[in-house]
DNA sequence: TTAATAGTGTCTGTAAGACACTATACG
DNA sequence: CGTATAGTGTCTTACAGACACTATTAA
């Protein structure tokens, strides 16, 4: 095994200069469907073209810390405060090109969010929108945005089979009902309802909430029992809740 | 959602320089144990300590390449001929102060070798080494890369009880029970050979070379078959190979 | 012969999936 | 009442793990 480089190369006077910058896969479920966030860009390159939003990583922060900071500048929520669901690394992407002006190799992020209260919505949302998954992956992003997204849905449809990241996706209580459909939205698949709840129940994942049954919604329906996430970090399921059909 | 922030910060005229580099964590098997690539340090910082491989991405190449072309420079294997096993990106460091002279930002990867037949070994291994992998954990390694290591050796033992990885560990045709051999190294447990077999058969992972058993090795035993990878590219094991005890 | 590895057969427990059934709400 | 959702019970099938057994080699 040949020559060591390393030494070398570690000539902290003459290294190739790179823009490192983090990009943010943000998804929520409304109405059913799995949506990302998207921002509109406003100057060139990519003008007008819609982008996962990002930014550049600032010399006195790590990688984690620049997500964290986007991703509140970005929906107004404070994960430093609320110390769940920080942004998980996905992967980096740096090849030559990505960006037509310089050299920017881009740490991406995903994130997942419980939908908001609507304030949220109705505020000053200016260029930024939350895109069907699948329509956006449809569209022409800018950079290699469609790449990260495709990666990033990847990754979430791959993590709800074995952790308890769904519960992410929801308010800190919840029905089996609501987070079953969390499963169907990311995994676009229909479940059976009472064998999704023995699964559920037998992972240990969610514990009850007593004494608070839910009011049944329009049409009808028997009042469901609340849990909530029996752990603030995500946990492993085991065995893994395989998804059908994949 | 707030204000998109992305448009002002691509100013190509003003971002915070940053170093980026790949660094490799390279498996193999030897004698029944993972052992990892480390070479030693010559300058400062961390002189005299272990270190994973690794170097500077060049302004013209993208981060794969870069990996594979440090990959090719510490272990003389030209992975641009041999379309195989390219390395797999791990994850980004970039902890502020990971580096004490300068920010660096390194992508971590992580390639398997099939132990080479000794030319290799004994050739110019001049500060560089196969260490044991539950040795070189409790060594303090330079940088951040003990954290690397843990993290490549976690990615490693997850892949294989998903993916067909663990045939890149051997050489083109192999019995069934090296590859077996390869997961108790891997997993560190001891596996059933004929439930292993059964598993190994039945995932479609590997074909066998029809009529060439492999002269059994010192001690005895009956002649094995020699398989080989059912498909040059990694493919997914449905149902997963589950590793027991965790 | 013994020891060691390759390979097959068989049984058992667990769990997933299909689906029927009961329970409790709304209209 | 009908319809919709919550929750339970049951049956079948698949498969992992334990382990016994046969086959074929080296020493």
């Amino acid at each position: 095994m040949p020559k060591p480089t390393v030494d070398s190369a570690y000539d902290a006077s003459a290294y190739p200069p790179f823009a490192v910058t983090v990009d943010l896969v943000i998804f929520t479920i409304r109405t059913g469907s799995l949506q990302v966030l998207l921002v509109e860009r406003g100057g060139a390159p990519f003008a007008g073209r819609l982008a996962l939003p990002g930014g550049f990583v600032q010399p006195d922060e790590g990688l984690d810390e620049a997500a964290t900071r986007e991703l509140a500048e970005e929906t107004g929520i404070d994960l430093r405060a609320a110390k769940a669901s920080r942004p998980e690394q996905l992967a980096t992407y740096g090849a030559t090109g990505r960006d037509p002006r310089m050299r920017v190799v881009t740490v991406a992020h995903v994130a997942l969010l419980a939908d908001l209260p609507d304030p949220t919505a109705g505020s000053d949302a200016a260029g930024a929108a939350l895109v069907d998954v699948e329509v956006a992956l449809r569209k022409r992003l800018a950079f290699d945005h469609r790449m990260i997204l495709r990666d990033g849905l990847d990754r979430v449809r791959a993590k709800l089979e074995y952790t308890s990241i769904a519960t992410r996706f929801c308010p800190a209580e919840f029905t089996l009902g609501e987070l079953r459909r969390v499963y169907e939205a990311v995994w676009g698949v229909e479940l059976d309802p009472g064998n999704f709840r023995r699964k559920i129940l037998a992972s240990g994942m969610v514990v009850e909430v007593p004494g608070t049954p839910k009011a049944s919604g329009p049409g009808g329906g028997r009042p469901a029992a609340q849990y909530r996430a029996a752990s603030a970090v995500p946990v492993a399921i085991d065995p893994p809740f395989r998804r059908p059909g994949d």
